[in-house]
DNA sequence: AACTATTTATAAGA
DNA sequence: TTCTTATAAATAGTT
């Protein structure tokens, strides 16, 4: 509905893209408000835009609740940001808004180093390798999370372990002991293969549903 | 655009509120994927039939993160509702694709048995039973998995304790006897303090990303 | 569900 | 940018 018909398909011209995401996403919008209002349902309509800037439409019910998970979602991420100085990263980047305020960051650099056409591609590819690089990152984060969960489990069970044998070592000895000179050792005859056993050491749950 | 204009508000009438809606929609879903397409952004769409029925449109980045904020939601309204009966509730429901599913299997089959508008109203009450039913079996699943996720840590820290206090127990007696009779105890004096600083007792790695 | 008369949205141009 | 205008697209009411 313009001059003439375009293909749905990415419109290479930075201007025209831009003035054109203008357009359509204020009609989306607007579409999604009469929808709404029309039918008396309720809508949603999320938009970011290539530098991650987001535009938004709720409505009624929608609104308050998703609202409300967008902020203690955002507080989340808020407050695993001061631990990045220590030395290990148990990160919870649920990177949304912070993850993508870097890539922002890093969209802009690019762009203002190289505001020319000649430049776009080698920009895109910049930046895609820094989506890549930082995406790596967050995964990589998120499995160092997981290893700390199973080496902590692994070390309690080894500990326990060691506490067996050493304990068994010294019932050995005490049992000697007590044959040569009968110290009274009564309550140290508890069996601890049983708590072993109560131990679920195959346990497979998952850690994540992820 | 239509035979006229048409103000703004809800449509009183109920057929035409229907199929206003269904065209609107299929509209508005369609205008977000071109947006989508020619801007090379991200967008969601939600909508919610008066009856609940869910409509969306998401693409690429944004389904990751959009989909895991309104499994939230939904996670968030279904447990303020069926979890009264238990105590504790560290539900994580992320669910939302398989979850989604299921319903619209229950959907279909209901749809299949009651066809004709007379049953509609009833078949749309026992769809909503059903749709909560699951979704708390759903969520009560995921909440005892976690419990016993976090049952497991506790139990194998508690055994840790357990046979510490053991062994300090041991070590004493043999301490008694050794000074009494000379008892050789030579590798018996490491101090366990030192295994249980190596312990993370106060790991506050969260289990989960949720 | 199809069909049009109209209204809307918007692509290109200024 | 923002405004204008020609044209495409969406859709209200009809069948």
């Amino acid at each position: 509905m313009g001059r003439r018909k375009l293909e749905i398909k990415r419109i290479e011209n930075k201007s025209s893209r831009l003035v054109t995401f203008s357009k359509r996403r204020t009609g989306l919008i607007e579409k999604a408000r009469q929808l709404s209002g029309l039918c008396d349902v309720d809508v949603a309509v999320i938009v970011f835009s290539a530098r991650g800037k987001l535009y938004e439409f709720f409505n009624g019910r929608t609104a308050n609740s998703v609202e409300h998970i967008l902020a203690r979602y955002e507080a989340e991420n808020r407050s695993t940001k001061g631990d990045s100085q220590d030395s290990e990263l148990p990160l919870k980047c649920k990177k949304f808004r912070t993850c993508k305020q870097l890539l922002q960051m890093v969209d802009r650099l690019v762009e203002e180093n190289n505001n020319d056409d000649n430049h776009k591609e080698l920009s895109v590819v910049e930046m895609t390798n820094l989506e890549e690089e930082l995406n790596a990152a967050l995964m990589q984060t998120r499995s160092r999370k997981t290893q700390l969960m199973m080496e902590h489990v692994s070390t309690l069970q080894q500990q326990e372990k060691d506490l067996i044998n050493e304990k068994e070592e010294i019932v050995q000895q005490n049992a000697s002991a007590e044959n040569v000179f009968g110290t009274g050792g009564g309550g140290l005859n508890n069996d601890l293969s049983v708590n072993q056993m109560d131990s679920p050491q195959h346990l497979t749950l998952p850690l994540f549903i992820t």
